[in-house]
DNA sequence: CAAAAATTTGATCATTTGATAAGATTTTAA
DNA sequence: TTAAAATCTTATCAAATGATCAAATTTTTG
């Protein structure tokens, strides 16, 4: 009887097929519902395994969370990673907002995930936050600052614009209900999006351009 | 012996008193741990009340819960319902958007407790949001729309430039923890609102001008 | 195939938690 | 002051829920 996961590299056909199946299980409940608000049975039966079968493969609730969000987070940080010193800056920094809400749109769950984590006071990825999280971003706003200084954009505080750009992309997952209605049923998504689009463009283009 | 609240329209002084209490107790742990998360044993701690006594003023979790976003969601739609059309349309829109920073940051625990149930598909909350928000905001998005014919902004879609304003200024708020995390602990909460109403002012008064 | 390993299940626990009831205590009003 | 109303407490409950275990079943391996 081999102990799963823990230490141990080799994963079964079994165990790769039904630890995802938990994982996506697991997106779909704690985004809609949040840690505590989520409950194995839940979880068990969108995964169609029984709860002993669910606690098998991980060692609790708690394990599939924090699995989950690792995996997220990764997801999450990859975008900004790209920012491009060498680019256009205008061109940079759109790009990295545009990317952000096409994800948001394609990964509704994972960012709602992320935002209860944060909401909550990040219980479980606080060190991520003040780590890799801080390292990239300092990296990052110091090539924004840099065109600030050579006089390629408008001088803002390079922090603040990158959070503007989480707040705004990720708005539009996070806060869908209240967006959905505003708008109104009739609107579609897709519609929504490309307005929002268009919008961040409009704003960001004109709002970073020095004069 | 008398049922408190529900249809009664005196209050005794230690209803007004404990009530109040309740719901100060309430908000405080409800914004931190979510409905589910929270628990009555620590909102009637926190209140400095048995259990029963505190389920003798409200019939139950749901019951201070409800009255609590009742209370939250006026306090949320009230600075959209001061946008003066009379007003300079750039002045009128930053004016809003640093009242709603301001809100965030006086209080982002009421911020938190909205976000929370937005976050979760706003259960308690929809209807609200389909009924008197929707028709605020089509009433306030008139209003741009108009500037923008009248050529005194830039063409945006209005729905998604309030969008643009509740999500950034409500960042500093939910995402507090985050901010914290990548600004580093050395500074301090008040310099962080004054450089994001710098640049939230850069950003908007730059980015909505028409050329 | 047969033994070993891995997987799955049913039964069951201990805790947590929202809620109630009955009676004691305090406050209010006549 | 005294009776009624309001408030508060102690004890307790039932349901929900995370977790465990032993045994049954399936899959893999030699």
């Amino acid at each position: 009887m081999m102990k799963r996961a823990e230490t141990s590299k080799k994963k079964t056909r079994i165990q790769a097929i039904n630890q995802q199946r938990i994982l996506d299980a697991a997106l779909a409940i704690f985004s809609q519902f949040g840690f505590r608000g989520a409950t194995l049975d839940q979880i068990a039966q969108h995964a169609d395994l029984s709860k002993p079968n669910v606690l098998y493969y991980f060692r609790g609730k708690q394990d599939i969370y924090v699995t989950l969000m690792q995996q997220t987070l990764d997801q999450w940080l990859q975008p900004l990673v790209e920012l491009d010193p060498t680019g256009d800056p205008v061109d940079e920094i759109l790009k990295y907002a545009l990317t952000k809400l096409e994800i948001s749109r394609q990964n509704p769950q994972a960012s709602r995930l992320f935002a209860n984590e944060i909401l909550h006071g990040a219980p479980m990825v606080k060190s991520v936050l003040e780590g890799d999280l801080k390292s990239l971003v300092d990296e990052k706003t110091s090539i924004i600052q840099r065109w600030i200084d050579e006089g390629k954009i408008i001088a803002v505080d390079p922090y603040h614009l990158i959070f503007m750009i989480w707040a705004i992309t990720q708005h539009y997952a996070d806060f869908d209900i209240q967006v959905t209605a505003v708008l109104g049923n009739s609107h579609s998504k897709d519609k929504c999006f490309d307005d929002a689009q268009s919008t961040i463009t409009s704003i960001l283009v004109n709002g970073l351009k020095t004069n």
